[in-house]
RNA sequence: GGCCCCGUCGUCUAGCGGCCUAGGACUCUGGCUUCUCAAGUCAGCUACGAGGGUUCGAAUCCCUUCGGGGCUACCA
């Protein structure tokens, strides 16, 4: 067996995004899988920053990738804030050790300066193209003179370090996917250094997963391809294959259109997530759906539960695609869960930051009695302001869709009626109210409940789909309640 | 084009040779409940891409084919 060194290992999983914008819900997936694999197998979860690209990663969005990770609940045990025995986990401030081992793979010959201009190699590539073969490195500068190198130099050139592939191919046990096989006739000499000495990925990454004693590289898709490069550099550091950490590529998670999901096809930002009111637990308990499934016909898990049925044998092959609605209804679940204390503290930003209220404690008071109406109303946070917006605003106006509604004399005289009534009721809580509005509406007009009552409701919260009526006037107050009757009479 | 990965209801999935006339969830449709909207509840629609094998028996194993995706950078 090949791995049966890194098996006997303490686990080590990292996530290592390359925040060159918000992160979205394909890292976040691949986040919640390299964290609930870490906390299975009681191993350590790494968070590393691969910003070895500075044109593209920006500190704003590796802070922006810091803060959504921990919003999720996502904790790392060692990374940015926290620290580690290995650091640092920001590439950029590992690049001395990039740069010793570029220098230890040159001088043992499994690397070596490339010349090439950016302009030569694209000629290469389009001849190939043309030819129909393989594109890639011609291999070029792999055994230059002196006198060339000189000349080289001597016109200006500044050369990259390009790693030398062996003839042969590469082999690997993806833990999704099985044995995979790479020819090398298909990796080309890669490039470790560029031409300005910083590091590329294809180096970095290899490094960092060695010297970090990574066991286990739960990663995209997208990078299955690369490994035999990856695999290529730890040969070079002189590991051994059965030291290698284990590889399990994770099925994409793709929009609408079959793509891998971006701006187009949907919302991949997880902090517009956050904006549109979704709950962390959700998103992860639906993201964990996504190429995972628990089995047993099981689909609501708690973060805790993840942790403990999370494994990587359960995890899918194949893609799968996002699905807003399904987000939506998990949502939904996960608010309806909620204690009331959670729910009121979720809720309170939403309401203060729509200034539907500014949080005084009457008003805190007021939103405690109002929550539990709602709960079982919202999909997500963020249509809870315009659901009670008929209990704090100021000026009170009625919707001109329902407005129109009312307008007739039959309404007006069903609101005369209601108002007459509840002027009288001696004790204003939603029983009362209740009683005499179906007495006063159904039984002496002989109206239908659903048209006598989308009257009084229009008039009182201003829309005719609201909160039930008799508890929404209960909070709203006699007063206010009567008022508004009257102002559409 | 080449290399690699993938293929069960519209979507996410269960299934790892007989328990499958294929189960669950979301969506959708209809009913019940009902003061609106939700929630709840009942029912319905709908799938093993295709073609060959292997086998007493295949969604499950093999091959071919078709389709989808990724990679093919001095991005990650």
């Amino acid at each position: 067996m090949p791995n049966s060194q890194i098996e006997n290992r303490p686990v080590r999983v990292r996530f290592a995004p390359s925040p060159t914008g918000d992160l979205h819900v394909g890292n976040i997936r691949t986040a919640l899988f390299d964290w609930a694999y870490a906390r299975h197998t009681g191993g350590t979860f790494i968070f590393r920053i691969e910003d070895t690209d500075r044109e593209r990663v920006t500190d704003e969005y590796i802070q922006a990738a810091i803060d959504t990770l921990k919003w999720l609940g996502l904790t790392w045990d060692e990374g940015p804030e926290v620290g580690g025995a290995h650091g640092p986990y920001l590439q950029s401030q590992r690049l001395d050790i990039y740069a010793e081992w570029a220098a230890k793979f040159l001088s043992d010959g499994f690397a070596y300066h490339c010349y090439c201009s950016a302009e030569e190699l694209e000629a290469v590539r389009e001849a190939q193209r043309k030819a129909n073969v393989a594109p890639g490195y011609n291999g070029h500068c792999r055994s230059l003179t002196e006198e060339q190198v000189a000349s080289f130099l001597a016109e200006g050139r500044k050369p990259v370090v390009r790693m030398r592939m062996p003839e042969g191919s590469t082999t690997f046990t993806d833990l999704i996917r099985g044995e995979v096989t790479f020819d090398h006739n298909f990796v080309p000499d890669f490039v470790l250094v560029r031409a300005d000495g910083s590091p590329l990925y294809t180096l970095a990454v290899a490094v960092d997963d060695v010297m970090m004693k990574v066991t286990h590289v739960l990663r995209g898709e997208d990078l299955l391809s690369s490994t035999p490069r990856q695999i290529r550099v730890y040969q070079a550091m002189g590991l051994s294959e059965n030291e290698y950490p284990l590889f399990a590529h994770l099925p994409f998670v793709m929009g609408q259109d079959n793509a891998k999901l971006s701006k187009r096809n949907g919302e991949v930002s997880i902090a517009w997530y956050r904006e549109r009111g979704f709950l962390p637990e959700a998103i992860c308990n639906y993201l964990a759906l996504l190429g995972w499934s628990p089995g047993e016909d099981r689909e609501d898990v708690t973060m805790k539960e993840l942790t403990e049925l999370f494994t990587v044998e359960r995890v899918h092959s194949s893609p799968a695609r996002f699905d807003m609605k399904k987000l939506e209804a998990i949502n939904g679940d996960k608010i309806r869960a909620l204690t009331p204390d959670a729910f009121l503290e979720k809720a309170l930003p939403f309401l203060t930051d729509a200034h539907i209220l500014k949080g005084s404690s009457d008003e805190i008071a007021l939103l405690k009695k109002a929550l539990p109406i709602i709960q079982e109303r919202v999909a997500t946070l963020a249509e809870i302001p315009a659901m009670l917006k008929f209990l704090f605003v100021e000026k009170f106006e009625v919707e001109p869709d329902s407005l129109a509604k009312v307008s007739d004399a039959e309404s007006k005289n069903l609101l005369k009626v209601a108002h007459e009534r509840l002027e009288k009721l001696s004790e204003w809580n939603h029983a009362a109210i209740e009683g005499a509005l179906r007495s006063a509406l159904i039984e002496e007009l002989g109206l239908k409940p659903r048209i006598a009552f989308s009257a009084v409701r229009i008039a009182v919260t201003g829309s005719h789909i609201s909160p039930p009526l008799f508890e929404s006037m209960e909070l709203l107050g006699r007063e206010s309640s009567l008022s508004r009757i009257k102002g559409l009479i």
